[in-house]
DNA sequence: GCCAATTTGTACCGATTAGTACACAATTTA
DNA sequence: TAAATTGTGTACTAATCGGTACAAATTGGC
């Protein structure tokens, strides 16, 4: 790539992004001032209104994207490299009973932004359930499969378990911050994946 | 009650809160103006920080308690004036899936306020997560006397089961959001509430 | 009728916020 | 080295918001 005249810029972009992003997962969007989120990517606002014409609400829509792309991808390897593609969603819900208590606190990235933007913007909200939805299409996959090959025996539609699995994930999004306790998480997940069968 | 020197109130108390209430659960709290708000009550500023002197946290405590109040109690009433309190329960669940398309859109007043407090304000989260908790804790009562009864066969800890429909709620109140169709809702719910036969 | 008590409407305020303007700095190209 | 281009830091702005001050209004008690 040829290089194009002018000062370059002293910082990355992704890396930038995803600073930005820990902030609103933290204080939601609303929450989050310019100030504080300027002061976690470490730049100013000259540079950062340069970077994103669009102000906090195309930062905010950059977060969103680019956590999924990042999550999501992250799954859809793991799915993708196992010999039991179920067991690795299995184990996708079940570590959510491993994680840090401040985790919990968080909730979902994607299911906080849905909650958020009901009203704020729903042209984002509506993006954020897509992201979700993905998220649901993955399952499908794997569960029909899992049917197909015989390593699950529930005979119901896959898309309902799907659907069945994300109304738990974002079951568990709020859930989890009302039980601190992991012991008690992974009770809970256990039943709710027995339908797996 | 002996009337008390001065003008009288021209509005009520309770009704005022509930259209607060609805602005509250329509907007969310940050959202809401005091402006839009007191257009809603129908009141104006001085009367409104006479009444409510912490201002717009103390009104929507309020909204939040009053709310709890009055959904929980219908509920505790159904369920202990019915000979199968457990139907009652799957009823609350299933009715669900008869709402309004702009219902789904709003999802669970005190779930929202559990995401939107999370750090506005943590005192108010923890609270709108116990009386939450509240709502497992009917289930709890519910499913045990079942069990007891022999109504519900499934020997599965009625602790657990009753976190389950928490979650189950809790999860709807995101994925109802995600799918404007009530008949695939119906489906859903259907399969969540197998496990308690 | 007059006073105390209470409620109501309105004008105003201080703080915060997202966003803009613009001068200055750093780099490439010619 | 000079010009063109791009990035950075800072001072400023316009708007919004929750909340306050206070005078006017309405009632009961005497």
């Amino acid at each position: 790539m040829r290089a194009v005249a002018g000062r370059p810029k002293l910082f990355d972009e992704y890396a930038v992004i995803e600073r930005a992003q820990r902030v609103f997962w933290r204080l939601g969007y609303a929450a989050a001032s310019t100030e504080e989120l300027l002061a976690a990517m470490g730049i100013g606002k000259g540079s950062f209104y340069l970077a994103f014409p669009g102000g906090k609400k195309e930062l905010f829509v950059k977060t969103v994207h680019q956590f999924h792309q990042a999550t999501f991808q992250q799954l859809a390897q793991r799915v993708a490299a196992s010999a039991q593609p179920l067991e690795e969603v299995k184990d996708y819900f079940r570590r959510i009973a491993t994680a840090a208590p401040d985790a919990h606190e968080k909730g979902c990235y994607l299911g906080n932004t849905v909650v958020e933007m009901s009203v704020l913007d729903p042209a984002l909200q509506q993006e954020s359930g897509r992201l979700l939805l993905q998220l649901e299409g993955l399952f499908f996959t794997v569960i029909q499969q899992a049917q197909a090959s015989g390593q699950l025996t529930n005979p119901t539609d896959a898309r309902l378990l799907a659907r069945h699995l994300l109304t738990l994930w974002n079951g568990l999004s709020i859930t989890r911050r009302l039980y601190p306790d992991n012991a008690q998480l992974h009770e809970l997940i256990d039943l709710q994946l027995a339908v797996l069968h």
